[in-house]
RNA sequence: GCCCGAGUGGCGGAAUGGCAGACGCGGAGGUCUCAAAAACCUUUAUGGGAAACCAUGUGUGGGUUCGACUCCCACCUCGGGCACCA
């Protein structure tokens, strides 16, 4: 009997591992694929427990297919862009570089020594020239297919961060990466037309029933699909009389059309500047613009908060009714949304309401509840009835339009009878159409920051903006740029300044750089034929290994990496890269940890790594631990004692060592240390053991296949106790050797994808099996050995248990009904059976009154 | 405000509409020991009872069903996402 040392197992076995690359994918092509990954990481150099959940629970899974018999690519990488190498930079005066790879470096020894059982040889790392210049190679794809764009809008500026960001990554109005506030700025930048996808990435969602709805959820809220219609209203002149010009707004209720009592523009419209300059509205308008310049993202982002307006004293004539609308500027009309232009409806939308009565303009009822006592007043009534209204809100629900001319009595509400008609009806006049509008905005991807990938592009005074030539790949980050002192991409001349690829004149490149999200939002293909020198990467391989079929991480990717990603791969499928429309199959997102209830961060400075349990009880332990101890998709709390241990970790560690010490004495070895046998009965010990054994590999197998890893743990710890049970009345010649021994490499192989040293151990050393308990075959359950001779059953009167029978497992339902009775006769007695309902196997529930 | 998700012992959690609480932590008692640790055994939802057993019990209130943690309706609480999107 030897005593289970984890730390001498683990670091002998992932040394061998390694020298021997045992986890390499060797894109055999006989056996079925599965594709199993965890969301690479920021080499922040450090591995917290959140790693260690998330990359364990991607290992189990990888494992478990390898050992069913598939060929599993399972590969890991460093997403190694980004803010904080530069930030780390700047405090420890290093190059970006050097930071960033001395932390891959930690890193991956962490990882090893966890035991996951990576790839190494497909290791990408995002800032090596041999990956990012794919990303340009993609970026160039995507600009001759029409998917780039450079242009002046309004955009999100982080001052902490000194760069722009994309809408996904203003949370609150606060930058993602740092929680500053953002700034609004009117910037020239390069945008990815993620919007042409809109309907389809909507769509496609449909065809992810392996996601978490959640998931689904939130993306399908964030694109924001709207259905409505656009509406051209006409401008009047400063007298009042109608021009040619339209100014045209969308609107998702057309319904109320007969509503529009006045009408809005944004602050940032081109047409405000227009309508005052010169007037004596010019500058109550000019204070609404400021206001509306000054708030930051967070004020704008909080509920109810105060409206701005000011007339401009210009009007619109509503097409509908030929109605004079006059045309406010408001600080709650967004620009970048629909047109930037709205009518108002006050008796049908909330903030209208708030805004007319804050300003004194009418309102105007059009929709109401049919049994509503306006309804009756207005029944019949031939002028309009403006500002009737003692409601403390508009109506916005579903009712019978009023005052609509032709449309009184139509039913009206969103998506209603109504809206069509009145749409119809403008659309024959040419001045509405029916219009679909997205929430979703163009991914915003330059960044005015070093540490990125350079985006290949020429600015030239005579040819304009030009793309770098494929062949010039890649545009290089340049090595000697001093980000501690401040220095950008723009202070180096040989960078800097380059010939014009079309003219030959002398031009300079761009100096921004990618938005780090755009590395990641294909680094999964790249795994396939990480080493290619020709391409990003063969067709044929991706096509054959994707979509990756588990995908592991963190519920905060639920929209930004999770559908930049979805994007790519339609995009890089319209450009003919690949023949696929979605990246992955099944989604996993994994809850947090947390310690003591409390978010783990390092400015709280309570960060679990996983180096003291590892010192303490091994990786096994440790693996095994996350993930007993919930179900991998729900939230984990690591409860810590005030000496820094975890009763829980130690009661797995008793569990490894409490089965390895089974597995020997299975094998045969005595353990010295046995207690004397006691009584029992052992042939029927002896069948429900095996019975059991069948039992839990179905139960194993199921978990594994539905990563309930919780509950296969559970199930082999079922299977543990009765083998106690069994060797606790038995002599070591009283056994079934045989299936003692198969018992032995059962267990052995179960907990195998889970705690891999320990199996490896057991497997080749004391059972002495023949190759790598990576490659043994999975264990495969005997349904019919599973079954029990006998079973017990329950037996139900009016539906409370009131006695147990026990039965043969065959017996007809006639047989087990009458013994049922039997049972339960002091229950029925004198009764009057209504019914007697037998679940074979289960109970039988016997009605009476 | 809109949209998701979740409410089960002291704790983590388990239950294709079929015996609620598997498995584990913690607790209590015990074996071994001079003693302790380790290991092993027994026990552990609540109330009543010496016990067999009885009653109650999966956030609340209804409903469907022979039977509901599970399905339906309404509500409460917590967590998350979006949020002036016309």
């Amino acid at each position: 009997m030897r005593t289970y040392d984890p730390h001498e197992i683990e670091t002998r076995w992932q040394a061998i591992w390694d020298e021997q690359g045992a986890y390499r994918d060797t894109e055999d092509l006989s056996k079925p694929k599965k594709y199993v990954l965890e969301m690479f990481p920021y080499p922040s150099g450090d591995m917290h427990m959140g790693h260690v959940r998330n990359y364990t629970i991607g290992d189990a899974v990888a494992r478990y297919y390898r050992m069913r018999g598939f060929e599993v690519l399972h590969p890991m990488g460093w997403d190694a862009f980004g803010l904080p190498a530069e930030n780390a930079a700047i405090k420890h005066h290093l190059h970006p570089a050097q930071w960033t790879y001395a932390n891959i470096e930690t890193q991956r020894n962490s990882f090893k020594r966890m035991g996951f059982s990576y790839d190494w040889d497909r290791t990408i790392i995002a800032c090596d020239k041999d990956y990012y210049r794919w990303g340009q190679y993609i970026f160039l794809k995507f600009w001759e297919k029409g998917l780039v764009e450079r242009r002046r809008s309004p955009v999100n500026w982080c001052p902490t961060c000194g760069t722009v960001l994309a809408n996904e990554q203003v949370i609150e109005g606060r930058c993602w990466r740092c929680g500053t506030s953002v700034e609004r700025r009117d910037l020239e930048q390069w945008y990815y037309k993620i919007t042409e996808y809109a309907q389809e990435l909507l769509d496609d969602l449909d065809k992810l029933p392996e996601w978490p709805t959640r998931v689904k959820q939130m993306q399908a809220n964030w694109i924001g699909r709207s259905e409505g219609g656009e509406v051209d209203f006409t401008l009047c002149d400063e007298a009042g009389a109608p021009t040619d010009e339209v100014v045209t707004v969308f609107t998702t209720r057309p319904d109320t059309l007969f509503g529009a009592t006045f009408f809005l523009l944004a602050p940032e419209h081109e047409l405000v500047a227009r309508l005052v300059k010169g007037t004596s509205y010019e500058a109550s308008v000019d204070e609404v613009i400021d206001i509306a310049e000054h708030a930051t993202a967070v004020e704008r982002s909080m509920g109810d908060r105060e409206r701005h307006g000011a007339f401009t004293g210009r009007y619109v004539v509503n097409p509908i009714n030929g109605d004079r609308l006059p045309i406010w500027v408001s600080d709650y009309v967004m620009t970048d949304y629909g047109t930037g232009a709205v009518m108002a409806v006050p008796s049908g939308d909330q903030r209208d309401f708030e805004f007319a009565r804050t300003y004194g303009l009418p309102i105007s009822p059009v929709v109401l509840a049919e049994d509503d006592r306006l309804m009756g007043r207005l029944a019949g009534v031939r002028e309009r009835i403006v500002d009737d209204v003692d409601w403390e809100h508009a109506f916005d629900a579903e009712g019978v339009l009023v005052q609509s001319g032709e449309f009184t009595g139509m039913r009206g509400g969103k998506d209603s009878e109504a809206s069509t008609a009145i749409l119809a009806k403008l659309a024959e006049q040419g001045r509405g159409r029916a219009v679909i509008n997205f929430r979703l905005r163009d991914w915003l991807i330059s960044r005015q920051r070093y540490w990125g990938n350079p985006i290949p592009a020429i600015h030239c005074e005579h040819c304009g903006i030009v793309p770098v030539p494929e062949e010039d790949l890649p545009v290089e980050l340049p090595m000697d740029i001093d980000v501690a002192n401040g220095e950008t991409l723009a202070d180096d001349p040989s960078f800097y300044n380059v010939p014009c690829p079309v003219c030959g004149r002398p031009a300079h490149r761009e100096t921004d750089t990618m938005d780090t999200f755009t590395c990641s939002s294909w680094y999964f293909l790249r795994y396939v034929d990480p080493h290619n020198t020709r391409l990003p990467f063969d067709r044929t391989k991706v096509d054959r290994m994707l979509p990756v079929d588990h995908y592991i991480g963190g519920i905060e990717h639920a929209i930004l990496h999770l559908l930049y990603s979805r994007f790519f791969v339609k995009a890089m499928r319209d450009c003919g890269m690949l023949d696929f429309d979605e990246p992955f199959e099944h989604l996993l997102t994994q809850g947090m940890v947390t310690l003591n209830g409390e978010t783990m961060s390092k400015s709280k400075g309570n960060v679990v790594a996983p180096e003291q349990p590892i010192a303490q009880y091994g990786a096994d332990t440790l693996r095994a631990f996350m993930l007993f101890l919930a179900p991998p998709e729900k939230g984990l709390d690591w409860k810590e004692n005030d000496d820094g241990s975890n009763e829980g970790l130690g009661a797995m560690f008793r569990y490894l060592t409490r089965t390895w010490r089974l597995v020997e004495t299975l094998h045969g070895e005595v353990d010295p240390d046995a207690p004397v046998p006691v009584e029992g009965d052992r042939d029927a010990a002896r069948d429900e053991l095996e019975r059991k054994m069948h039992e839990v590999i179905g139960r194993v197998t199921d978990d594994y296949a539905s990563m309930s890893f919780n509950t296969a743990i559970a199930a082999t710890m079922e299977l543990a106790n009765t083998t106690q049970a069994y060797l606790r009345i038995t002599t070591a010649k009283q056994r079934d050797v045989r299936l003692c021994e198969e018992l032995a490499s059962v267990i052995v192989r179960l907990l195998a994808p889970i705690a891999p040293h320990w199996a490896e151990e057991l497997w080749t050393v004391e059972l002495g099996r023949a190759g790598s308990v990576t490659t043994a075959p999975w264990p495969v359950a005997d349904a019919e050995r599973a079954k029990a001779a006998q079973l017990e059953m329950a037996v139900q009167v009016n539906g409370k248990v009131r006695a147990h029978i026990v039965v043969d497992a065959e017996a007809a339902d006639g047989m087990v009904e009458s013994m049922a009775r039997e049972a339960v006769a002091r229950w029925i007695e004198g009764m009057d059976v209504k019914k007697v309902v037998v679940i074979p196997g289960k109970l039988v529930s016997v009605v009476v009154r």
